[in-house]
RNA sequence: GCAGUGAACCGGCUUGUCGCUGCUUGGAUAUGCCCCCUCGAAGGGCAUUUCCAGGGAGAGGAAAGUCCGGGCAACACAGGGCAUCUCGCUUCCUAACAGGAAGAGGUCCGAAAGGGUCAGUAAGUGCAGAAGAAAAGAACCGCCUCAUUCGUGAGGUAAGGGUGAGAAGGCGAGGCAAGAGCUCACCAGGUCGGCAGUGAUGUCGAUGCUGUGCACUCCGAGAGUUGAAAGUUCAUGUAAACCGGCGAACACAAAGAGAGGGCGGCCCGCUCGAGCUGGAGGGUAGAACGAUAGAGGGCAGUGGUGACACUGUUCGUAGAUAAAUGGCAAGCAACCCUUUCGAGGGUGACAGAACCCGGCUUACAGGUUCGCUGACUUU
RNA sequence: GGUGCGGUAGUUCAGAUGGUUAGGUUAGAAUACUAGCCUGUCACGCUAGGGGUCGCGAGUUCGAGCCUCGUCCGCACCG
């Protein structure tokens, strides 16, 4: 596979088939949360790390509140995502919001890195 | 200046750094085809995959609500009648509209500028709770005349009373037994005629023609249905497959019959017609097109009171698809508060494209420009 | 993105195609709630009572739960 750099997130590293959305949501699928974020993750066989960000509108009405959420969390993930990379193979992930409330950049920040360090500590384990 | 009011417009800007989605230029890599060549390699061209570097673009005035109207697409479509829905002061604008412009009338708010609101139909039919004598061919009390056995009876009368949203258009005078458009003046409305206006309407004259509200009716105009998850192509898939019900044809010809469907909902009439319908299931959950140049914007000129139209010129302006247009930091302008006048602190709204336009409505920190009004108060 | 439906007592629903100002009373039902009766006690049953901004705001009308407009919620459907 092409050597993908630190901080970027393309397309290839979003999870955008409904297919496999179905399959995580459905399937044998582990979860972890640091309120208000919660990820529901699995393997996969792509060996590629894929993520999804959802917020939902039963939380947030206005559709600029949602997509500031949602880029907060991407632009955390994108920053810290080498937290997973010792790992081998691949994982899809979900987060989840999971409040009403708005967080500062950096709370948001300190949430997903918690969130991939367990991820990084459950998959460790089951190795 | 201040206050009010109407209209038009803006909706931050700059830099650094790390990213996202298209486009584009160059290079590298791999694959396929072609050229060159006896063949291969090297080389060149085209297409595609991946990577690297550079360039450039990337949310709104409402993108919102989905309330109207169109474009566009698919399906449907001889015609007539009835029904249904929408619109309703006038003229104009427009692709169209329930929108806009200009104008006319009533009514309400305001000191004014100005703003809100209403409506076709004095041709017909029906209805109008409670209250009230009575809700439209009106007599309860009252008033007047006559009769009287002095209890009241017969008749006339819409001036007064109370009820009500609405009581026979209002008000004054004449008139009368008492009264009444019964007669007259003035006022409000209608009808007819003249004049002005494209017209709503205004005005002058004539005419006693005159209750309120709603519904239906009537008049004029319009409406096929669905809605980009429409639809087209490719890929995948045994999918016109299986079971039940109804049905023609096959079964001489003609006539007749014919399940079921189409012509907006119904009827007439016309027409298609060998399938229709119920059950139980299978596959796809992908890609491309649609899809971004359009009733486009800016400027100038001409016509028009204006909405707008025409002509010329100029600009290039998001195209995502579990859905990009961002995160962080700093500075500058704007506003507010404090101030030792050096500065310090704070605020920054409403809100996120999903085929595209024209409107309407709703939300909105703050700011700019222009017009109009000036009662109280102030310079 | 589009299309459609709904919001009425604490709860589940009726009602709706306009009908009552004053007076002693009113927008109903079931259930739930409160009180009383019944019973030795509870339940069942019977009787009475309280509880409503008809989602919100305007308009039309003499009068709006109903008609019209705006607005806020909730739900369903599409290929």
């Amino acid at each position: 596979m092409a050597n993908v750099g630190l901080h970027t997130l393309r397309k290839e590293e979003r999870l955008c088939s409904r297919k496999a959305l179905e399959e995580l949501f459905s399937g044998s699928h582990q979860s972890v949360s640091a309120f208000p974020l919660r990820a529901v993750y699995m393997a996969n066989e792509v060996g590629l790390t894929r993520i999804m960000v959802s917020v939902s509108k039963r939380y947030f009405k206005r559709a600029v509140k949602r997509n500031r959420i949602k880029r907060q969390i991407r632009e955390a993930y994108r920053l810290q995502k080498d937290l997973l990379q010792p790992l081998n193979g691949g994982l899809d992930i979900a987060f989840l919001w999971t409040s009403n409330e708005e967080l500062p950049t950096e709370k948001v920040f300190q949430k997903v890195q918690t969130i991939l360090q367990r991820i990084h500590e459950n998959v460790e384990s089951v190795v």
